[in-house]
Formats: structure tokens, C-alpha cells, sequence
DNA sequence: TTCAATATACGACAAATGACGTATTGAAAG
DNA sequence: CTTTCAATACGTCATTTGTCGTATATTGAA
């Protein structure tokens, strides 16, 4: 088996750190590397033997959303894993909307991205775990894709808090939820007031809606 | 640490090789099992401290789907992986939708079922890179989804009820909601009091929630 | 090791909510 | 012409919620 990968991948230190990961198996051989997403694709017109493409997203010239989309056009049996720091829920929708393979972040273990790699040669799909659960709630509420990316605010809730708001917002009451976390009430109205303190609201509903608006829940 | 598991399956056989499964690992505690999703239910309601179940889809009496959509709704925190020999889109995004946090297939391996489970709990998604491959699918191609097959029940709110539903959706309260529209709170109140009966909700919240599923606001 | 953040818990009180009743008016349907 | 339904309005009462306090244990980061 030689699986043949390239890379797009703006950063010097970033794409070597990939190529060393690769070089610990024998399996792998590494053919290229572009510094951008119009680069990439030339010099993939040159040599388009290649199996798997580990693509950066944010890149100079043409991102990696936009490449991915291209590839996929002309070489449909090549695979794209993208190979990213970022794993917000537009970045996630865009690259999978482009026909990504895989869906990875940059401080993978060099097994993990070789089983990743593996999966999406045998038809599978390579993700994260988290990745996969942003997957999913994109299937689930896929409104939220349309959502808007204007004024992402810098909220930010403990587990606990977010844990609260989401039974908040099936419609339990405080008892319930209490029973649900194995807390006490009380305790639940104090989160509940931090809650409502941190996103600057007065009442179970104007909380649900703001934190579905920001994605917190 | 000590998750404690219960498992929805109404074969025995398999029931029994899950549990085997679960027997290998020390970190895994299994409660209890039902043999249908209502069964399963009661026995929840007995003893709701359960990490993680293990949700079988086809089953007599109560099916996986709408057992998992009602666990979800009263133990939001209970993670449910979906432990299934049917890997169609159908199966898997109604499992999706009903709020599975994973999609795994009964071959699977115990390693490979210890790591689904411990994942879940992290807060990521459980899958086999071939389900994945088929959630990414359904996601880039929604068209795919073969039309809500969950019928929609026959529920209409008057004009004025509508109305009122979305001004509370927005948080406001009775007497605002008053002054918008022009008339008492009491009448606003009677109002949400009809709704409410309409929706067989006792909340806002519920209210709400359940409007939005059923595109009524 | 100290400090800040988090999670926990309780009490008190005013305000809002949910659930019940009753009752009048106007409009649409038969 | 009656009957039904929607919309309006009011009262009562128990429960829930929102907003204040205060306080302790744990934890992770500086």
C-alpha cells in the first residue's frame, strides 16, 4: 500500500509538522505541498496522482473551502480532509458543503490522522468527536447555518451553566432540573441568576433565545 | 469513575452480548435493561441516575426514535448512542433529530464501544467513519431527507393566539404583551391559557418549543 | 501557595405565572 | 335565528420565578 498525500497549508512550521507526522509510516508518501489554494492547484495539475489532500482552511490567495470545491470538481476520486485550528459551526458546514472528506483539528496524533486518513480511503468519514457532535446539530437545527456571524459577542458559560440552560429550555422547571443534576434548587436558581446575569437578560425565555442566537446551546 | 449504562434492546441475545461488552470494562456499571422503549422508560423513571444508554431503533411496543426523543426531553444530561444493525439515512436522521449523540452498529468491537461511550460523555459524537460519511451526506445534500415522515399533528392557533405566542417567545411578559396589542392582561393571559391547552404544554417554554417544531410560529 | 472562578446551598420577598372560574360581545356558520 | 367560536375582561389562589442577600468547598491557574 503507498497512499499518496499532498498538503495546502500556508504556514512553514505547521506544514512540516504535518509532513513529520506522515513520515512515521511506510504506508504514507508525501508528493507536495502548496502555500495556498491557487498554488495547491496548480501544482496538482501537474501531478494529480494523489490520494488524499490534507487542506488548510484559512489561506492566502484562495482559502481552502474554495479549493476543496474546485478539487473535488475536476478530481472527484481524490479525498479532502481538512486539517484546521478552527471548528466553528460555519467552517464545519462550508468545508462538508464543499465535499470535505474528513474534518480535522492540527494537534492530532499522528495515529489519529492515519486512521482518519485510512477511513476516508475505505468510503468512511474522519472526524473528531466534537467535530461530529457540531455535525449532527447542524443536521438537526439546520437553521442555525444561516445564523449570523455579526455581532458574535464574548459570552462564555461554564459547563454547569450551559448544562442548566439547555433543560431550561426543553420547558423543566427548577425542581426538575435540580432532581435531573442532583443539586438543590436553590442552587440552580443561583445559576440560573448568573446566567441571566452574564447574558444581560431578566427571564428564562430571553435567555434560551439569546443563547440559541450566540450557539451556546 | 463509574458510568453507569442501561440498555434499551428487546433481543435477548444481543442484549446479553452488550452486556459482555460492557462487563470487560471496569469504569462501566450497567444498571438495567428494558425490552421496549416503554418498558425502558419505566425502569428510568425508577432510577434516573444513568449516564449513558445504549438504544436499540427497532423495537416492539416503543420504538428506539421516540423512546430517545422522550428520554431527551425529561433527562436532557442522559447521553443516548443508538446501538442498531440498520445504518439507512432514514434511521439515521431520525435518530439525529430525535437527539442521539451517537450512531453506533451492533458489530461493533468493545474498544471501539468504550471509546463511543467515553466520548459522548465529553460532549462529542459517537459514530463509525461510515456513519459519518452518511450524516456529512444528509448535510450536504438535504434534499436527500425524505420528507418529515413524523406527522405533523393537526394543531391551529387563531390569528390573535399566534400572535400572542410569538410576542412570548420574544420573553415578554403579560403586561407587555398587553400593551402591544392593545388589550387587558387578563385576557392575554386567557389567551396563553388556551394555547397552552392546545399544545398540551403547562409552560412558556413548552410553548414554545413545541410551536417551533410544529412551524406554527 | 495564594487567589479567582466555579459549584454548591439556604433564606426572604416581590413579581410573574399557571389554572381555575365566570361573563359579555361580535362574527361566522348552520 | 340560533349556535358556535373567537376575542374580550375580571377575580382568585397556589406555585414558580426573579432578585436580593450570605456562605462554604473545590479547583485550577498564577
Amino acid at each position: 500500500m503507498n497512499i499518496k498525500i499532498a498538503i495546502a497549508e500556508d504556514n512553514n512550521f505547521l506544514a512540516q509538522s504535518i509532513e513529520e507526522k506522515l513520515a512515521l509510516f511506510e504506508d504514507f508518501k508525501f508528493k507536495f505541498r502548496g502555500k495556498n489554494g491557487a498554488e495547491f492547484i496548480g501544482k496538482l495539475e501537474e501531478d494529480h496522482v494523489i490520494d488524499v489532500v490534507l487542506m488548510d482552511i484559512q489561506m492566502p490567495e484562495m482559502d481552502g473551502i474554495k479549493a476543496t470545491e474546485l478539487i473535488k470538481n475536476r478530481y472527484p476520486q481524490i479525498k479532502i480532509i481538512m486539517l484546521t485550528v478552527f471548528d466553528d459551526d460555519e467552517n464545519i458546514f462550508n468545508a462538508i458543503k464543499a465535499g470535505a472528506d474528513g474534518y480535522l483539528l492540527k494537534e492530532i496524533t499522528p495515529d489519529t490522522l492515519h486512521d482518519g486518513i485510512c477511513q476516508v480511503l475505505e468510503g468512511g468519514a474522519a472526524m473528531t468527536p466534537s467535530i461530529a457532535a457540531k455535525a449532527l446539530n447542524l443536521l438537526r437545527f439546520p437553521e442555525k447555518i444561516t445564523a449570523d456571524k455579526v455581532q458574535v459577542e464574548e459570552i462564555s458559560l461554564t459547563k454547569r451553566e450551559t448544562e442548566i440552560l439547555e433543560q431550561l429550555s426543553k420547558g423543566l422547571n427548577y425542581q426538575l432540573i435540580a432532581e435531573n443534576l442532583f443539586i438543590s434548587p436553590p442552587t440552580v436558581r443561583k445559576h440560573i441568576e448568573n446566567i441571566y446575569k452574564k447574558l444581560q437578560v431578566h427571564n428564562k425565555m430571553e435567555a434560551v433565545q439569546k443563547a440559541m442566537k450566540n450557539n451556546l446551546i
